[in-house]
DNA sequence: TAAGATACCGAACATATTGTACAGTAATTT
DNA sequence: AAATTACTGTACAATATGTTCGGTATCTTA
């Protein structure tokens, strides 16, 4: 890739970033974003069709990144569930001031569905072999949209809490499954 | 208040009514809504500041309608929720058709964001006197979240299943507690 | 290192939406 | 019947979006 268009796509997501970290996301406009980045209104449209695709990309390698090798070689116990939440929390708390700008928005939702998507894969393994009286993909949603209400849960108490305790208390409250 | 007056907060939630049917609730303008509740553009500001102060008061008024006497004559125990979380989807799928313009959307949260300010006060009650090893604000979390989600859930699935079983489902999951 | 390809610049433009202002008209109240 | 209040509709300023295009700088490759 030529080094001009790498240099233009990292000033891009550079400029996103801070200013998700003392904006949010629905409030920052592409002219936030270029005036910081110090880059043309149409390069920005070149490498970019829509603000909500940018967000997409870096939600995309947000995620590519933490679910990396997490999944493949998940165990399917409880233990190893609980550890990989919490590891899982830990890539979040590094990004900590990017979530904030992207969650604490009405479009926090593009990243949540995100999530959920790997979610997904990782809690259909875990149930893989249950029975259970209540519909599969009802439980399957309830396990992965209970986990979301927890991130959001520790985000909006400013990730106080250890990755490892929040994870536990996950662990807790749908212990009999 | 004036005749007037109501009759055109009348036309103009009805029109707002009547979009949500066909579009989803980030893509409708006040120009859309002014045409199609034929009014003119200053009176729409003298009545809503915003196109979210309107929905705010839309979904005021239906959580208003929803919980009116719901919360009062709580009783406390199990059964008792579970009629009142299924007596909740009854109402949704009243609206049935606002709710899919309103939830499929960015902003849906807002509707959601009132939905657990109500639920919080129910399931508070619920909760009244349980001794946990999480946190009580966890666990009240956890719960609204859950049934949150078990709505949207619900709501994607075209709200096919009956109330009742919905909020059976629900309370297996979360039995435990 | 010269030539061609590619990416960026920046300014201009069309379009859309928002929110405000104001003078005129109609309905309502007293 | 007079005074008040609400609606109309047009116009306007402000802001944001997304596109276009000629010119310039920077890369690649032959």
């Amino acid at each position: 890739m030529d080094r001009r268009q790498k240099k233009t796509r990292e000033s891009i997501f550079k400029a996103f970033s801070l200013l998700l970290e003392t904006n949010r996301y629905e409030h920052i406009t592409v002219q936030d974003i270029i005036d910081k980045a110090d880059i043309g209104r149409s390069t920005f449209y070149t490498h970019f069709e829509t603000k909500d695709m940018l967000l997409k990309e870096v939600c995309h390698d947000i995620f590519a990144h933490i679910f990396d090798n997490e999944l493949c070689s998940y165990k399917g116990d409880k233990n190893d569930l609980q550890s990989r939440l919490a590891h899982i929390l830990w890539h979040f708390k590094e990004i900590e001031k990017e979530i904030f700008g992207i969650l604490a928005s009405a479009s926090g939702d593009l990243f949540i569905g995100y999530l959920k998507e790997n979610l997904n894969l990782l809690f259909k393994m875990y149930l893989a072999d249950f029975k259970t009286d209540v519909p599969a993909d009802f439980l399957l949603n309830y396990l992965v949209g209970s986990f979301c209400e927890t991130v959001k849960w520790w985000v909006n108490n400013k990730m106080t809490e250890p990755p490892e305790t929040v994870a536990n208390y996950f662990m807790a409250v749908i212990e009999t499954h």
